[in-house]
DNA sequence: CGTTCCATTGAGATGTGTCAATTCAAGTGG
DNA sequence: CCACTTGAATTGACACATCTCAATGGAACG
């Protein structure tokens, strides 16, 4: 069970420890809630299947994706520093997923100090992805965005030794286009065009990735359309 | 020394084991780096004095800025999960900062609960103000970026007794450009209308907001010009 | 006292947003 | 099982915010 949810290497009696810690709820379906906006934070949850996506409603009513959550990654830590979930987490489609309450991992932590270094690991790499969307949404067009998401969703399928090339896409093009602060239309339109140029192939949310080596040129502002 | 540093609340002895491990490095000037993109993590930082930013330079060789850091804050966070800095930080004026070397600073965690709780505090905390800037840049208009960081910039003068309507920006227009993924000259036109309105008051960088409510409400969205 | 950096302003170009219409797929209820 | 409704995606025409290019003036600095 802590094998599926928190993947790294422990002792066997550190295993025992942290897997009597998490719960594992009932499956979410599409549309369902992990935790909202402003609800009082007291766990962490890992992804054990499916997938969902993190946003949060500003002052003027806007919601505004924040992030999109594959299996095995962590989510909720947003909330630690107030004690305040500041986003709202929901599936995608059906998902299942590992309750870890966080008082008691953060005792844990302190018995464990691999189990410690792992979850500030975790955060810190939450914080260099965040940065990693902060540049994108400042200097790149709409098609270096879409391209480096879909590259994104490419990695987190080959982690999982799914296919790196074709793949279903579980979020709308309203959520694409939120996330990467952009319009469903230039989604849209961004989408035509790269398949105009073979680099892809899309059928609704069908997605074959056809030359991830210009893929990836688009992405990185190294070649245009 | 540990209490300029890291201004938390600790047992006596607590303090002199943390004090220990603290590093008081002789003060940066303008330009100079506390590290560089891709150097070796070891330690994180807390800033005594002067104002630095945080940078990391793309593929394409585009630099983006991703923070400015001010007395009392924490930096260099990222590079934990990788072990290594995935941005570099640069003195915007004469800085004095503190290292805490990290090895020592996890020991130290596993055995004080409050110091491990407050690490992860700030690294969570870090985690929901990019999230605030990420739905910015997605979002909001040149105006609700400029109204937005002046009243950040004023919200951290107030938090450390300074004035938080009067203060000089550190930072070039340039800089504040690139953080908020706008050229110069928007901000610059910005700069101007917002004084046409008389929410602002600006000579280079020495600014005066005139009023605060309106500039909130220009933020926010729930004013436009 | 030049040199360099920074800030401002104008005019025109352009990428993306807005508005609107259409098609298609998936549910839903009679 | 068939309308009917609803949500998602695509495409076109046009608007507009911001970018780009260019010129100028001032401040900071050696």
């Amino acid at each position: 069970m802590a094998q599926i949810c928190l993947p790294i290497a422990l002792e066997a009696s550190d295993v025992e420890q942290l897997d009597s810690i998490i719960q594992r709820g009932r499956p979410l379906r599409k549309g369902e809630r992990v935790f909202r906006q402003n609800d009082v934070f007291n766990a962490v949850y890992a992804v054990r299947s499916g997938t969902l996506k993190s946003y949060r409603v500003g002052g003027s009513g806007a919601e505004q994706i924040t992030a999109f959550y594959f299996p095995g990654e962590i989510l909720g830590m947003e909330g630690i520093g107030k004690g305040i979930h500041p986003n709202t987490i929901e599936a995608l489609e059906t998902a299942a997923i590992c309750e870890i309450p966080f008082e008691l991992l953060g005792d844990l932590s302190s018995r464990i100090p691999s189990l410690q270094r792992h979850f500030f690991q975790l955060l810190s790499q939450e914080i260099a992805e965040d940065q990693l969307l902060i540049a994108m949404l400042g200097k790149n067009s709409a098609e270096q965005r879409v391209a480096a998401l879909l590259l994104s969703i490419s990695a987190r399928h080959a982690r999982r030794k799914l296919s790196a090339t074709a793949f279903r896409l579980t979020m709308t093009r309203a959520d694409i286009g939120n996330y990467l602060g952009l319009t469903v239309e230039t989604i849209s339109r961004v989408f035509t065009r790269l398949q105009k140029n073979a680099l892809l192939s899309a059928d609704g949310r069908e997605v074959i990735i056809l030359d991830a080596g210009q893929l990836r040129a688009v992405a990185e502002g190294t070649a245009q359309l």
